[in-house]
Order: C-alpha cells, then structure tokens, then sequence
DNA sequence: TAAAATATTTAGGTAAGCCTAATTTTCGTT
DNA sequence: AACGAAAATTAGGCTTACCTAAATATTTTA
C-alpha cells in the first residue's frame, strides 16, 4: 500500500493531473508531449499504473486515462512538493520566480514527508507558490481556486493579482518589470474592444497589455 | 566530457573515495558491503569505471580500485554537495545533526550548481558540517584535516572539538547531551593508563569517557 | 606447501523505462 | 459510408543496474 513511487511514475502521475483538472481524459499524445516521452512508452507505462495494485489511473484502450483516488493522491504529493519548494527556494535563497522551476523539478521527487512539513512551517503554511499557483493542503486536498483571469475586468474595476499562469522565463522576467506579480493591486482604465487590450495602473504606472497576457493573469477583484 | 553522471555512479565514487582516503585501494567485498550491493555486481560497475571516457576509477582484476583525478574530482562534487547540505539542513531548518545525514543523501544528487553555490553563500561559505567533516572548497580540493584524536590528548591540555566521527544517531544524540559538539572548548582532568579513559570537563560539567569515544573526537589543542 | 577459507569474477537473468517500426483503431471529411 | 489522416497500440529491442549460482583466483593456515 505504502510503495515509494518511482520518479517516473510520479512524473506520469503529475503530468495527467495537469491534463485532467479540467475534467477531461488525458490522451497519450498529449501526455507523451509534455512529458518529452514517445506515445509507445506511454502507452505501455499507462498500462502498468493501470494495472497496478492499488491502480493509480483509470485506463480504456484509446480512451486516455484519468486519475483513481490513489493516483490523485500522489499527484497532489508531488505538486505540494514542487510548490512548496518554488515557495521555499524563492523565499529562502533568493531564486526569481523564473529560476526556481527546473531545481524544484528535480528535488520534488526527493525531499521526505519531514523536509515538507519542515519548509511549510518555516514559511507558516503558505497557499500558494511563487506564481500564486495554488498549493494542495498537507491532507491532500486541492483549494478551490476563486480568482478570475484578468481579461475579463473591465474599466474602473480593481483587483489583486492572485496568479500568474506563465512558465516562459522571458515573459515571467517581463512581468516582474511591469510589476505585474502576485500581491500587487491594480486598476483598469480602459479596454479596447477590437482587440481586447486592457490599459492597467500598477503603482504609479500604465500599461497596455494584450489578451495573450490578460488571459494568463488572475486576479482577485476588490 | 561533461556528461551527467548517474546517481549509482555518484555513490560509488563517494564510497570509493571514503575506502581510499587513507591511500589505500577499496576492495570489491568492502565497497559492497558499504553499498550495500552485491559483490558481483560492484564488480560489473566498477570494470564499467574503468573504461568509461574517460576513467573515473584504476582497476586491475582482484587488485581493488582507486580513483582516477576525474574520478576523484566526480566524488568530491557529490560530497561538497553532502556536507553543505547537512550544515544547511541544520542551520536553516532546525534538523539536528543526527537527522540531516539521510536527507543529505538523497538531495546530494540533485541539486544543481547554481543551488549549491547558493547555500555555500548564504552560509558564508563554511569549512565544515555540522559534524565537523571538511566541506571541499568550491574548486573540488579537500582541504587539510589538522586535528588530533581527543584520545592523545592527556591531563592539563585544554582544546576546542573540531570534529566528531560518528554516525550512530544514539551516539549523536548522547554526545549532544554531553555537550561535545564541534565549536566547544574542553578541557582534560585526568587521564586513566589502564583503560584509556580520559576525564574531561565541558562547559561547568565533567565526564569520563572511553577509547571509543575519544578516539571519535578530533581536536584542536589550545 | 597444500588444503581450506575467503575474495573476486564470470555467466546468465531480471525489471524498469525508454526507443523505433509496424499495425490497428478512431476520427474527420467528403 | 468510405477513405485518408491522425492517434494509439503492439512488437521487438536496448541500456542501466541490479541479482544468484557457479567458477576461479588469492590468501590464510595447518
């Protein structure tokens, strides 16, 4: 029951979380593209979780695959791992929140259940990672996230940006110059309605931005 | 040249590294028994070492192995890595020095140049763990061990504990008790010929202690 | 110095996790 | 509804890093 899950695993295991959040099934050619492995390896790696005792994933032939509870399980142990450490590396040595992904890649696999609850409470529990990507609870659990994307605020509305769901480093560095990360308050002045541009105060200054980058911050409205 | 070497490699030129540091070769029989691997299949890896390119390790059939300057230099990255980790563990995270080791080991793997070079600074670059042990610089040298055996030491000499060789965790925890951690100035009472115990006085406390105890203890005298 | 004990190596196998090439299934069109 | 394209699977192989059993080399000891 208590099997240590091979790193692989836990990286198939987290990669099908990210593509069933939505609710959907994960086809093996979406999981072979984000997990830079050929279809075949997958098929075949999809069948060994599926027939795993416990299984970890729901499985019919050409039909992609969903987590079972278990599979969920591990998931969201391996993405506490990843967001805690981004949290941790960030707030603790300095990394930009354009760096800490690739370090956090490798140690989420590693670090014992004492190393998390050590850093959770060295940061007092936070909820959310560097990205404002939301942190599962210590039980496992995934909050619900209550944020909107901030393409659909409109003129004299304010808010707080919550997230932001970005992983190229060039455009996290471009955001951070803007301003434009989690905790900070802004305003809306003006939307453009042909092509959805929004012009936004942070701080004391204003910018244009377009849909590809309003689309990919949210924001809590206050 | 510069390929990523495995982390069964990794520890195997660690533990080739710790069974010659005293000039010696490490027989096949040994480095199993500290993998706690099969002798056949030490053997298989390490005739693999020896013809890698380039060499990590010198091998002649039943003659045990050494390290090669590349070999030598692949160990004492991952031991650099070890040792600052265990300082790090300790200092950052409140981890005692009986805990960190297994930690340490797993994370010594992964970790990244970047993350090493990090925590050495945010340490101001410290010389040893928490257990005393020489961290190896940043350009893969060990530096000199000048210490001595607490046991040499005899009535009236006083010194400050620089190391201590131990891995038991009772034994780390009992030391700890007794106040002989590195950093603190001792003090010699008395000193028994006939079973070596030495009577030493720590802080405002005094203890007798065995030959299997000072002999651990390694000392600067002063 | 020869036999016994010990250490080491060779031989042959296994499991995990990946690959490419070939085949089959499903889907999107017309 | 059938045909071509796309997606998925099966078949067959490879590498890494282990294992046990058997064979051989070395060392110890009588």
């Amino acid at each position: 029951m208590e099997q240590t899950l091979t790193i692989s695993i836990q990286d198939y295991l987290k990669h099908i979380y990210e593509l069933t959040e939505n609710g959907e099934t994960a086809s093996t050619n979406a999981l072979a593209k984000k997990l830079n492995i050929s279809p075949p390896s997958v098929t075949g790696m999809v069948q060994k979780l599926a027939s795993a005792n416990p299984a970890l994933v729901e499985y019919q032939k050409h039909q992609g695959v969903t987590l079972t509870r278990e599979g969920k399980k591990a998931a969201l142990e391996v993405i506490r791992h990843h967001r805690l450490l981004e949290a941790w590396l960030v707030q603790t040595l300095g990394y930009s929140w354009d760096e800490v992904h690739e370090e956090a890649e490798r140690l989420e696999h590693v670090i014992s259940e004492d190393f998390e609850r050590r850093i959770a409470a060295a940061m007092g529990h936070p909820t959310r990672d560097p990205h404002g990507e939301l942190i599962p609870t210590e039980d496992l659990k995934m909050p619900l996230d209550d944020t909107t994307p901030l393409s659909a605020l409109r003129p004299n509305q304010t808010a707080t940006i919550k997230r932001v769901a970005a992983s190229d480093s060039k455009l996290l560095r471009y955001l951070e110059e803007l301003g434009l990360v989690p905790g900070v308050r802004i305003e809306v002045n003006e939307y453009s309605p042909f092509d959805h541009n929004l012009t936004i105060t942070v701080g004391r200054k204003t910018n244009v931005l377009g849909l590809s980058i309003t689309n990919k911050i949210f924001v809590q409205e206050s």
